[in-house]
DNA sequence: CTGCAGGATTGGAACGATCCACACAAAATG
DNA sequence: CATTTTGTGTGGATCGTTCCAATCCTGCAG
């Protein structure tokens, strides 16, 4: 191929190939190609060898030539959502980078796409998202771009769970199967009860006993997981739990409104809320009121989002561990594409509690 | 899609190809393949029929093989930094969302990595990380894993833009290139003076004339430039600027610490800061002295973070129109990409002002 | 009737990697 | 000594698509 020049090789235009580096070690395509992927097969000279023409020459093994071949992409795909506004459960960045991280080190990079249609209001009733939703997960495993998928919207039923797992395709869920206990599928979650009891136990401690719940509708899995957490601690001390739970949805205006409520009727002295954003807007009544957290009333939250952090005088909040999720998801993933088997097709990861001056 | 017939996605364990459908449409391989890149070279007819070999199949067009044939990955490298605890800059959440969404429309998808090393410590001088960042941008070009990157962090003199640039790998920035203007890759930004700008105006439209800046230190050039549009804006309303200003990092604690010190010396009756986590500092102190943010002292933030939507009593903020950044950067980038002409290099889009209750 | 432009369609040859079956040595076995 | 085993290395065939050049139509002008 190199016609005329002495070192030819070099600076030609084209990337290096399997065959330009095979030639310039001297040895066939399939020894640079075991060099790669099983260099235990290769006699350590010759190893070192093809390692030397590899690296002077700049060599990157082309992807798509590989995926084609051996079927498959080594992406993960991960849908992400739409951004809800004014609500403080920003977790998805630590996650993310987390699963990023984690991915790469086995070997898989993470792809990002979305469902196409974008709801047009509040997350709370997306039928018509969901069909979109799965035709995108539909395109993607067909086209064969992903290998795999990590859901992470497992909150009320899942249909894309249901969906993927009878299609027999290879996906990871961050959240429990809440609506089939039985489901195959191996999972990730977070013990939202346990990081509730954390926090009523840290406030008993403080001296608090007329400890409110503010929480989600009966409707959300995850919302009742929380709360029994809360009223099962509360017994557990002997506390009683009797008019101090008001349930709503996840806003600043529903916090608002039950930490006024509450207030008015039971006086209680502290507040544990299903989510930081809930948790906020009962700071808000207490600004409102002129209360200081921390020091008339205690308050805590659930995820301990950023606002959480630096709001003053600092949120106490129940922390995931978001990190080692990402890290357990992508281990059960790389067992599921590898076809090892897996042995527990759940895990439940325990939360912390990250204590601020809100209580 | 998938019509009703028995078959449907056929269960013969092999997805189907370019080849069957061209056996189930009578035509051949070439013949689909136009049907699915260039329709206009058909027969209507013709196209019909392909149309409805490939429904009544199910067949989408295998990703790796047309990838491996076109030189292309139709993906976008995006890459994501280590996660700073602490700070309310979660800008992220928002830009990655509406990246995904633009570039889906342009027929991308959006691929995440992350350079590999952690930088162990706060992330203003990541010095050793950057070659490791270069090494993961070199790595993915050369397997040809993407087609292009979008890069995000162009604070402070950026070597991975330069690198790409002499490398000839298609890029756009995020950021203007604010230490080599003249710098040839195409990019886009928001105009934080004018964001400042407004802010001061804002401010001095409710009667305050005493306003503070909080900055960050002189070298950083997205600080100056935000910095600029209040001492023009003070100027320009014939306010004195004269010892009110203050500089340091992008934490609680100097936000906190330089309020302190200026409400001492100077007595301003406003603050204006340079992002919400200094903002979020300032709150902290208004909350220790007792004083109300918006009745006593108001304060501006920048970046509309989620804090500033939540914290009481919400933070009026400088907000960055990062859905159109986006679709500018998607824009610029398929131009790139499909050799077309770019008409201006660079573009830089106006901020919004999101008014809350701290002022 | 022939020639011919052009649009519509086709089959072979890539793209660059891995799978597979086999060749050839040296070493272990009967 | 003949034969099997083991360790290394090889060249075709293949994955599913698009590029390329050639071929087949069809209608229309000469």
């Amino acid at each position: 191929m190199s016609r005329g020049s002495t070192n030819g090789l070099r600076h030609n235009g084209h990337a290096p190939t399997l065959a330009t580096v095979a030639r310039e070690a001297g040895v066939s395509r399939q020894t640079v190609s075991n060099a790669l992927n099983s260099p235990h097969l290769l006699r350590p000279e010759t190893l070192e060898r093809v390692r030397r023409a590899i690296d002077s020459l700049g060599y990157s093994p082309n992807r798509a030539a590989r995926n084609l071949r051996t079927r498959a992409s080594h992406l993960i795909g991960l849908r992400v959502d739409r951004v809800v506004e004014g609500t403080a459960n920003a977790t998805m960045d630590r996650f993310l980078h987390s699963l990023v991280e984690s991915s790469k080190d086995a070997g898989y990079h993470v792809l990002l796409f979305s469902s196409g249609v974008d709801a047009g209001n509040g997350a709370h009733d997306g039928r018509p998202d969901e069909t979109t939703a799965i035709a995108a997960y539909d395109d993607l495993l067909r086209s064969t771009a992903v290998d795999a998928f990590v859901i992470t919207d497992t909150y009320r039923g899942n249909p894309q769970a249901g969906w993927l797992d009878q299609r027999g395709a290879p996906f990871v869920a961050f959240g429990r199967p809440w609506d089939e206990p039985k489901a195959g599928h191996p999972w990730v979650d977070v013990d939202g009860r346990t990081g509730v009891m954390l926090a009523v136990d840290h406030l008993v401690e403080r001296g608090h006993e007329r400890i409110a719940w503010v929480g989600w509708q009966k409707s959300s899995f995850i919302g009742e997981d929380r709360r029994t957490g809360w009223s099962d601690a509360m017994h557990g001390h002997g506390l009683s739990t009797s008019r101090l739970s008001a349930r709503g949805d996840d806003t600043l205006d529903f916090g608002r409104r039950a930490a006024h409520a509450l207030l008015e009727a039971e006086r209680p002295t502290a507040f544990v809320c299903v989510s930081d954003t809930v948790a906020m807007g009962v700071l808000h009544t207490l600004a409102e009121l002129g209360l200081a957290p921390g020091r008339d009333i205690a308050v805590v939250g659930f995820d301990d989002s950023i606002a959480a952090q630096v709001a003053p005088p600092g949120l106490t909040s129940v922390r995931q561990p978001l990190e080692q999720v990402a890290v357990e998801i992508v281990a059960l993933l790389d067992k599921r594409l590898s076809h090892k088997p897996i042995d527990e097709p759940g895990r439940l990861l325990t939360p912390t509690l990250s204590v601020r001056g809100s209580s």
